[in-house]
DNA sequence: CTATATTGCTCCAGTCACTATAGATATGAG
DNA sequence: CTCATATCTATAGTGACTGGAGCAATATAG
């Protein structure tokens, strides 16, 4: 029997956070002790650290929810797990590129600017007027 | 005198986004027609165009707001606009090597899978098994 | 057994940067 | 004048938590 704060403290998770899947269908309601607090059991651990593990890899708790599923049905074929997977990889894959062009843009603003009057500052120009980006960065999001 | 949808297509800004900004102080507000409606100016535009530039190159709105703020002053030094522009480059670096720990990751994970049961999904498996990582990725976040 | 420290409880609000909706009003073209 | 389109306000929702208030339960020391 586990204590939320061993909970917690075992898979590096909020306690809140840990009540936030609960309200949010991702763990089982707890048993509760007479005085109401939770008691956890080992498999509760195992999930929560399966849960947290693929937020770490960037998978939405959507996602994560799909996955859990498969994961109680041993049986079924595991092509929908991987289409998961394949999905965020693509999704990281884009931010990436992304990521890559800011990174290409701010270096070169930074750069270009000699550090003197903000009246003559390329970083505030750079901004000012986009057609002097080399790249294309239209749509917003990290 | 420009109308709000006119500024809206102008910039790529959703309506509600320009509202927004108002919203929070970002833009100023407008004059009014005597029904009520906005009446923008070219200077609205052109701070407008500056944000949304600056978003794409994915600074918050608090660096937008200190960004907007040097640009007012031109004979300020352009070192604070510098710093942010730095700052902000920092995080893009930071987020780009995390970003590139979970493609690998997740390229492994999908590589490695059999493509078979459920029982056997290496996809899964790793999930529930962070000791198998290769690469430490303890913060979530993108 | 009691005093205290720590942990836990619920409920609610806030984060960031928007986005969406509903229902009413204004404007511009024909 | 009619009608389509644009705009208005106000409010709530998104994702994935995080933080706080105010109180109750449990663990530990003496």
């Amino acid at each position: 029997m586990l204590t939320i704060g061993t909970l917690s403290r075992k898979t590096g998770t909020k306690v809140q956070t840990v009540r936030y899947y609960e309200q949010i269908g991702l763990l089982r309601e707890p048993g509760r002790t007479t005085g109401g607090q939770r008691r956890y059991e080992e498999a509760d651990l195992d999930r929560l650290a399966f849960i947290r593990h693929a937020r770490q890899l960037g998978f939405g708790l959507d996602a994560i929810r799909e996955l859990l599923d498969l994961s109680d049905r041993p049986q079924h074929s595991c092509a929908d797990a991987d289409s998961i997977a394949q999905r965020q990889l693509k999704q990281v894959e884009q931010r990436l590129l992304r990521l890559q062009a800011l990174q290409k843009e701010l270096k070169r603003m930074i750069a270009e600017c000699s550090g003197d009057r903000v009246a003559d500052c390329r970083v505030l120009e750079v901004l000012r007027d986009h057609s002097e980006c080399l790249t294309a960065h239209d749509d917003i999001g990290a």
